[in-house]
RNA sequence: CUGGAUGUGGCGCAGUUGGUAGCGCACCUGGUUAGGGACCAGGAGGUCGAAGGUUCAAGUCCUUUCAUCCAGACCA
């Protein structure tokens, strides 16, 4: 079931441009390293949002706003945090522009120059501490549980489509609490959220771990990770959740009274997913035809392709399908019936196709003769021709058959590129062949370093779940006793 | 910033030893088609990334410059 890595799938941005800009998803746009997301593939997003928000919601999460551009003298405050997170930023100067005096066009206005600059926001940790130490006085003010779904920028050096734009859409949460233990589980409880997101929503198998101290947000105790693997065998970090200890609090001054009359600093923790999520989609299902979508995100679930020759024959197909239209909307299931008369029915197939949508419907003169519709699914390209009589629960069965199908393929070429590894030389041929190696880890960053050096193989987690690794052995690299393996990979 | 490559209709490309710019797709018109990306005929669309130079003549040669892509450092 697996499939298997092909030549196209080596290069991504090769694969991006046969499938994704034909799958209408998204576009270069003219300012660097930035993407016009298309409709179709924004409401890929908006449903993303609409399912997390709602999982967020119920851990007792609140949304909220804060500014798109943040003082200069913010980021002065943590040190550590800087070091790792705010080198590459765009920054606001000045706050006028004037026509050229020396000719056309407008030049900025060279009086208008800020006293102090602003940082268009790389994340908004600053901000939000700057603000919520204000909010917080006592015991009883905690926690705050708070997120934002906004647009951020980190002027990197090299963009790639979906997985790093210059400009990404994405929700960062950033809570604060009286404990310790209270902010870890929260920290913890974040990430099984989005576990559980990447799993039945995204279809897309994760492995939950922690990062090793060099691979861990700036500033962070703890960074929880999941990773998924892609087809050609690569890791992507899809989600990751941050235990910050009492770093922030102690940088900001975020100080409360506790029950005891005491003053302490608020444990804080920050978690976030981003519009990369696409890009896991993308790279996570599609095949050699295009996307494949799970239905749950399918902005689409059902399309309907009308063949016919005649207007009389037309209006009865058409006529048909508004009957099974309205019956899968009775279900909450999303139709749309392609009508559009100058293109044939088999460059539709293929377009929708190419689009993901997860089921497709088609019906022609020989079907209302002989009262049957074809039903096709995307995962499998299976057709089908089944009578009309019930095809709203037929379709209903196969969009849940899909969901799970695209699942289990996923989780089956995972599991079929995990493999243990103990042998260094082994190692680095291995490694660079795709997929997870489960390896021995003496725990040291140098040697980390040193194999990340070698192969560019970096540790993408230590797993909490989902492998057995707790055993004894020895580094693969260092040959040092080690307690338990880690998964290395070649990573995005 | 370092190394490599590329800039020619909307997109993808060709253009020989310099000689006045062409192909595929898409687009427009008409017709025949329609159960897996249709076909025929006709049509519209480009100061060849920019600036300068050599020449009777530059897409082509020279200089400068800008932009994009790929590989590094950075990173969700």
């Amino acid at each position: 079931m697996a499939k298997e890595i092909t030549p196209r799938q080596e290069n991504y941005s090769q694969w991006y441009n046969d499938i994704v800009v034909k799958a209408d998803l998204a576009e270069q746009s003219a300012v660097r390293g930035c993407m016009v997301i298309k409709p179709y593939g924004y409401a890929i997003w908006e449903k993303m949002q609409s399912v997390l928000d709602k999982a967020f919601k119920e851990t007792g999460v609140q949304n909220a706003y804060f500014p798109l551009f943040i003082p200069k003298s913010f980021f002065s405050r943590e040190a550590e945090h800087v070091a790792g997170v705010a080198k590459e930023c765009a920054v606001v100067t000045h706050h006028r522009l004037m026509n050229n005096p020396d000719g056309k066009g407008v030049v900025v206005d060279p009086d208008a120059k800020l006293e102090e600059e602003l940082i268009v926001r790389p994340t908004s940790e600053t901000i939000i501490w700057s603000v919520d130490k204000n909010w917080i006085k006592s015991w009883r003010d905690l926690p705050i549980l708070c997120n934002q779904w906004c647009n951020v920028v980190r002027w990197e050096m090299r963009t790639r489509p979906f997985l790093r734009t210059a400009e990404f859409l994405w929700q960062e949460g950033h809570t604060a609490h009286a404990t310790a233990e209270e902010a870890e589980a929260k920290a913890k409880q974040m990430v099984e959220v989005y576990a559980k997101f990447a799993r039945e929503t995204m279809a897309l198998p994760v492995i939950v771990g922690h990062k090793s101290p060099n691979e861990r947000f700036a500033g962070a105790l703890d960074t929880l990770t999941i990773e998924a693997m892609m087809q050609d065998g690569k890791a992507l970090q899809a989600g990751t959740s941050h235990f910050l200890g009492q770093n922030f609090a102690k940088s900001f001054d975020v100080q409360f009274a506790d029950k005891d009359g005491g003053l302490q600093y608020v444990w804080a923790t920050s978690w976030g997913v981003s519009t990369r999520l696409m890009g896991a989609l993308i790279m996570a299902h599609s095949d050699d035809n295009g996307l494949v979508l799970p239905p749950v995100l399918a902005p689409i679930q059902v399309v309907m392709v009308p063949i016919y020759k005649t207007d009389e024959e037309r209006s009865a197909v058409l006529g048909q399908f508004e009957t099974i239209k309205k019956a899968l909307e009775a279900k909450g299931i999303s139709v749309k019936i392609d009508d559009r008369d100058t293109l044939r029915p088999g460059f539709k197939f293929a377009e929708w196709e190419v689009k993901g949508v997860p089921v497709r419907v088609a019906l022609g003169a020989r079907d209302l003769a002989a009262g049957t519709v074809e039903v096709a699914r995307r995962d499998t390209l299976e057709k089908e021709t089944v009578s009309l009589e019930g095809v709203d629960a037929f379709i209903e069965d196969i969009l849940a058959k899909v969901q799970k199908n695209i699942y289990d393929k996923a989780l089956a070429f995972r599991n079929s590129h995990i493999r243990k590894c103990d042998d260094w030389e082994e190692f680095k041929t291995e490694i660079q062949k795709g997929g997870f190696l489960l390896c021995h880890w003496d725990g040291t960053t140098e040697t980390e370093q040193a194999i990340k050096d070698e192969t560019k193989a970096t540790i993408r987690c230590i797993p909490v779940d989902s492998c057995v690794c707790e055993e004894e052995g020895r580094d693969i690299y260092s040959g040092k006793p080690s307690s338990r393996r880690v998964v290395f990979a070649i990573a995005y």
